[in-house]
Formats: C-alpha cells, sequence, structure tokens
DNA sequence: ATGTGC
C-alpha cells in the first residue's frame, strides 16, 4: 500500500482525500477517531477561512465517537460542534453532548403538498402572502396560535402530535407521515425546566425569526419519476414548506444542560479542547435527563410546526374557497435537523474490534449510538424499520430548503448513508456570511423588491433587517450542496421547487 | 437559533 493520497492543508488541518468529494482529517494525537468532511472543492473553500475544520476535528475528542466524525456538504461553523455536523457516540461508554444536538432542538422543516398548480396561485400571490403573515405568527418573543396553560405544555411535550390530533389540529395522515409519527417516546418532561415550560406555553404555533420561514413554492424538476409519484409530486404542483423549531422552550433546555454539565462534569470538560462540547457522560444522570427533556423539546417542536400548518390549511381554504382535503394538502414529510437519538447501527469493525470506515472493516457488529445531528437530516434508505411505514419501500424523504430566493430540493434516503454518514445528509445551502455583514451588504427592502421584480418571490416579513440577512447571497449554492449528496448516494434527488410567496420573522 | 450579554 504505497499509494500517496491527495493532501490540502487549511490552517494547519490536513486533510487527506479518501474518494471523490471524501476528505479525512487523520487520527492524532488526543482524538479519538479520525473525522470527514463530505464536501466538493467548492464547497472546502468556503469553510477553510472559518473555524468549521477546527470544530469537527473538535469533535472526535468526544468520548466514545464511533468511526469518525462527520460534516455534511453544507457544513458550517457553530456553537463548539459545526452546523452540518454528525456525530455518533456509543450509549455505554460515550457521551451526550447538548452542544452537538444544538440550541434550537428539532428546528426541523415539513412540506405539505397540495393539488394546486402554480396557474391556480397566480394572481393570488399578494393576497395569500398577507393572508398567511396575517394569520401565522413570526418573529420574537411570544404569540402563538395556542395559549397553553400548565396542562397543555406537559401534555406536548409528553406526547407530541398525538396531542394535536386529539385537539382537532392535526389529521391521523399527519401523524403517519411524519418522523416518527410526531412523537418521541423517550420525552420526560419532567426534566424540562419551570422556566423552560414559562417560555413555551405561549410560543405553541409561531415560526420565531431568524432563518426561520414559512414558504409557499412550485415545483419545477422532477428527477426521479417513481419516487416523486410515491410522494405525491408532479411537476408544477403547489407545495408548502415550514421550517422553525422550538423556540424559547428548546433554547432554555439547552442552556440549563449545558450549565448543569458544566458543573457537575468539570472533569470531562477539562479533557475536550472546546467548552462549548460540554458532554454528560453516558448513563450518568444528567445524560438521562438531558436526553428525555430533549427529546419532550423535539415533541414541542412538532405540535409548533403542526399548530402552523393547521394554520395554514385555513388559509387556503379561504383564499382558495375550498376544504383542506378538496386540495390535497397533505403533509409529505416531517425532518428534524438538530437532534440526538439512540439509533442502532451496523459498525464496520477491525480486528481490535475498533470501529473503523466501512472499507477497513474486517468485519461488522451492530451498536446502540447516540447519533448527534446538528444541521443534519436523517437520510433513512428503504428497508430501515424507522421509515414510516408510508415510504418505507422507498426511502424517507429528506427536504432541503434552500435561501429564499433558490428554492428547495425533496430528496430520498440514500443507499449509502448508512454505511457513510450514519444515514444522514444536508438540512439545507448553510451560510457563507454572517448576519452582521449581511445587514452591512443589503437592505431588507431593495432585497424584496428584487426577488418580486426578478423572479415573482412574494417575500414578507416582520423586520426588514431579517430579510437582509437572510438575503440569497447569504447562503452556498444548494444545487452545489446536493450535487455532493446525490453523487455519494446518502441522498438522491427526486424533485426541484421555486418559491411563490415566503413569510418570516 | 434566542425575552439576541455577565
Amino acid at each position: 500500500m504505497t499509494e500517496t493520497a491527495e493532501t490540502r492543508e487549511y490552517d494547519g488541518i490536513e486533510l487527506r482525500k479518501v474518494r471523490e468529494f471524501v476528505w479525512e482529517i487523520p487520527q492524532a494525537g488526543e482524538m479519538n477517531a479520525p473525522a470527514r468532511v463530505l464536501a466538493s472543492d467548492a464547497l472546502l473553500e468556503q469553510i477553510a477561512d472559518d473555524k468549521t475544520l477546527q470544530q469537527l476535528r473538535n469533535a472526535t475528542h468526544l468520548p466514545g465517537i464511533t468511526t469518525y466524525a462527520a460534516c455534511m456538504p453544507d457544513g458550517h461553523q457553530g456553537y463548539g460542534f459545526p452546523v452540518g455536523g454528525v456525530g455518533a457516540t456509543d450509549t455505554t461508554d460515550g457521551c451526550i453532548s447538548p452542544g452537538a444536538v444544538g440550541y434550537d432542538i428539532n428546528c426541523g422543516v415539513r412540506m405539505i403538498r397540495t393539488d394546486l398548480t402554480y396557474d391556480d396561485i397566480r394572481g393570488h400571490e399578494e393576497e395569500l402572502v398577507e393572508s398567511l403573515f396575517a394569520n401565522v405568527p413570526s418573529g420574537l418573543g411570544g404569540g402563538g396560535i395556542v395559549d397553553g396553560d400548565a396542562d397543555t405544555v406537559e401534555a406536548v411535550l409528553e406526547r407530541g402530535m398525538e396531542w394535536a390530533l386529539e385537539e382537532g389540529y392535526a389529521t391521523a395522515d399527519d401523524l403517519a407521515h411524519c418522523e416518527d409519527e410526531g412523537r418521541r417516546p423517550d420525552a420526560r418532561p419532567e426534566f424540562v425546566s419551570q422556566k423552560a415550560k414559562d417560555r413555551g406555553r405561549n410560543q405553541l404555533g409561531s415560526l420565531g425569526s431568524g432563518n426561520h420561514f414559512l414558504e409557499v413554492q412550485r415545483v419545477t424538476d422532477v428527477f426521479d419519476e417513481g419516487v416523486a409519484d410515491s410522494f405525491g409530486l408532479t411537476e408544477d404542483q403547489i407545495v408548502v414548506l415550514i421550517h422553525c423549531g422550538s423556540r424559547g422552550l428548546g433554547h432554555q433546555v439547552c442552556t440549563d444542560y449545558l450549565r448543569a454539565i458544566e458543573k457537575r462534569h468539570g472533569d470531562l470538560l477539562e479533557q475536550l479542547p472546546d467548552k462549548e462540547l460540554a458532554a454528560a457522560p453516558a448513563g450518568s444522570e444528567l445524560a438521562d435527563e438531558y436526553y428525555g427533556a430533549m427529546c419532550a423539546a423535539i415533541n414541542f417542536a412538532w405540535v409548533n410546526r403542526q399548530l402552523i400548518t393547521h394554520r395554514t390549511r385555513r388559509v387556503f381554504e379561504r383564499v382558495f374557497r375550498a376544504d383542506a382535503d378538496e386540495l390535497g394538502m397533505e403533509l409529505l414529510y416531517d425532518v428534524a435537523h438538530n437532534i440526538a437519538k439512540r439509533e442502532v447501527h451496523e459498525v464496520g469493525i477491525d480486528a481490535d474490534g475498533t470501529a473503523v470506515p466501512t472499507e477497513d472493516a474486517v468485519d461488522h457488529e451492530e451498536r446502540e449510538l447516540y447519533v448527534h445531528r446538528k444541521g443534519a437530516t436523517r437520510a433513512f434508505p428503504a428497508g430501515r424499520e424507522e421509515v414510516p411505514a408510508a415510504y418505507r419501500d422507498v426511502g424517507q424523504p429528506v427536504i432541503i430548503p434552500g435561501s429564499m430566493g433558490a428554492g428547495s430540493y425533496v430528496l430520498v434516503g440514500g443507499d449509502e448513508s448508512l454505511a457513510q454518514t450514519f444515514g444522514s445528509t444536508a438540512h439545507g445551502a448553510g451560510r457563507v456570511m454572517s448576519r452582521t455583514a449581511a445587514k452591512q451588504e443589503y437592505w431588507g427592502e431593495t432585497v424584496q423588491d428584487e426577488l418580486r421584480d426578478q423572479d415573482h418571490i412574494y417575500v414578507k416579513a416582520q423586520s426588514g433587517a431579517t430579510v437582509a440577512e437572510e438575503a440569497p447571497g447569504v447562503y452556498k449554492d444548494v444545487d452545489e450542496v446536493v450535487r455532493v449528496s446525490d453523487a455519494l448516494g446518502i441522498g438522491d434527488k427526486v424533485a426541484r421547487t421555486f418559491p411563490v410567496c415566503n413569510i418570516k420573522g
């Protein structure tokens, strides 16, 4: 074995090319595993100047990190652990890290299909965007669709979309087309602080701010007719995308446990290269409490997206004068971006029983892992039992939102995802410019005028600053991100959409 | 992302 691998160096970090679009930071020093970056040359150049690679390498110091820490094609610098990072840690001798989940627990995205076509909507764009904006709460702070009392919050945290079904905000079909059927059974509301619950009670059914949005889109391209058919997607069809998370409640859960872990597991913290990676050892009280609280916040976020779905259906009913059923407004799928989940994976091992990349494995064994996906989407292929029955023969839908000027993709979980990324792919386009830089570069109203006049995209937001921060130019090229995912076989292209109306905080 | 900080 005397091949000379192609290498690159970015800011003192050496990357070795494994194959097309796969780069490795070899294991060295205190690293517990290597790290891998899945990216094209163009995407690599965009993370060369920030801390993404450093943070990815730091993540390999987490105890029990299995095979390698991976960075998806849309990766960028985050809090401690990169956004776009996937880290699988052993549930027996590993750890769980709130920083590797993210502040916005179960930030995620869902797509609702309709039977409307672009022709049905043309001329109604302004009415639709105004009505959505008036009816779907958005922006910082409180005010949701449901004003939850203490019992409501408990029920939402405990039962997720089952609560929404009982209360008439969801249909049984909605649950059948959501990841985990909209309920994480490991939720333990008693481990969510009163402060977190208080922050969440008047935010049930609200978009929030930042990159969160509701967008009406049209399907412009279908790449895989067969899978698109299974997903109920056709060219020219109107769909709705909802992107938001667990608001102040999830944020507070993250804050609470980061503090508690720093206090109680200072010894582990000392061994880690970055304090923001704070982790609770597997099996510890705090690991179990954080996991239960995080799962409860996951349920909260699903209900949040469900309440917005409910309201969106009512808006469409008024604007298009037909029942949501008649309009075919079914939930296509709902994916989580920021979570850690116990999953069993078949892990490649070497002769010593150490987890190694699948191409170096002499054997495989099943291990239970906390799969941390932070700004990464589960992308299970056909056959995995966790994929809802409706899609088990096809693979799970993966929804990748691009910027408000670029549109989005629907992918299907790829056959390679289990072997390469613990069943994961990208979650979006990924920022290339900071929020502060964006506000110096763009003016909200100008961005809105250009989108409307040049691309017939109608944007309405609470704040012009938010539009500037989210201008199309602050994002990577979503086409390039998806090209890499598709080429690696971790998430395969099914369809592409383009924006019609967008509301945001 | 976030009642946008210690």
